[in-house]
DNA sequence: GGAATAAAGGATAATTTTGTCCTTTTATTG
DNA sequence: CAATAAAAGGACAAAATTATCCTTTATTCC
């Protein structure tokens, strides 16, 4: 369904969102650890997702990853689009470069269906909304 | 969604189900053109396809693929689960190697349900079912 | 200002997926 | 039986994705 890049994206902005609150910032190390991701590619995907705008980032001493109120807000949907771009959205089932009502595929229609329940789940779901069942343990990010 | 593969796999098979009625068979090259896919790369699809049984082969002049009557029941669950395997229908969304009831990833819940809902599409749909809008160019399977 | 720390960025490597080419096997037809 | 046609299979190549390593830049703390 999504890259393993943007699988550790979303699991990272999630973690980020859930362990920075009141300004704390969150290390490299920190985040592929709390997410089970391998450290340097995770280095790579936060850097898009911070360049993106999508978490902030501050270096030195101290430094790492944080978010700020809005960023809190922001959807699993913009984190999918700025890993992976909008095919998830838009593209065919089938794979055909055109596929529309006017020259449907065999599963246009059904398969329309299913990705605008997809989208919808993303753009209703924020980063920030599982803070208190992580920290309950409810919620995992990782195996362990 | 699905690999390229898969994409290939599924389209190839409709492809066949429609055009090998009354027993013709249809040439590589012939399925190739038709869906629009690299021949050699069909080819390839189409052989594991063969030895799994979803798709009837037969070598030499006039030799080709074909479908025979429980052929055309094939769902695309099937195709898909012979290319792609089964992670589409049982892996999480977020990538976690384990993800259930007891230790549920952020968006479990709502991933069952989207993935319950392509499972079901995908169990619910035959290979076979779309010869007549084929036929009369209401669907399509390429681009031109 | 200098040392230390941490992200940013560039280059490269490993793996997987996609795609190609060539030979072998099997069947058909004359 | 020989010639031919077509899928099966093996080996290889290209591209994309995933992953690692090393250098540079920015920030903090002393």
């Amino acid at each position: 369904m999504f890259s393993k890049a943007c699988e550790y994206g979303i699991r990272a902005m999630i973690y980020i969102a859930q362990q920075s609150r009141q300004g704390e910032r969150v290390g490299l190390k920190d985040v592929a650890q709390g997410i089970d991701s391998p450290e340097a590619f995770m280095a790579k995907i936060l850097q898009a997702l911070s360049r993106q705008g999508l978490v902030q980032s501050v270096k030195g001493p101290n430094g790492g990853f944080y978010m700020d109120a809005p960023g809190l807000k922001v959807t699993l949907a913009e984190v999918v689009l700025a890993i992976d771009g909008d095919q998830l959205f838009t593209g065919c089932g089938l794979g055909l470069p055109e596929c529309n009502e006017k020259k449907p595929c065999p599963i246009h229609d059904e398969f329309k269906l299913i990705r605008n329940k997809i989208k919808s789940l993303l753009e209703t779901t924020q980063v920030g909304e599982f803070n208190e069942l992580l920290e309950k343990g409810v919620l995992h990010l990782k195996r362990v």
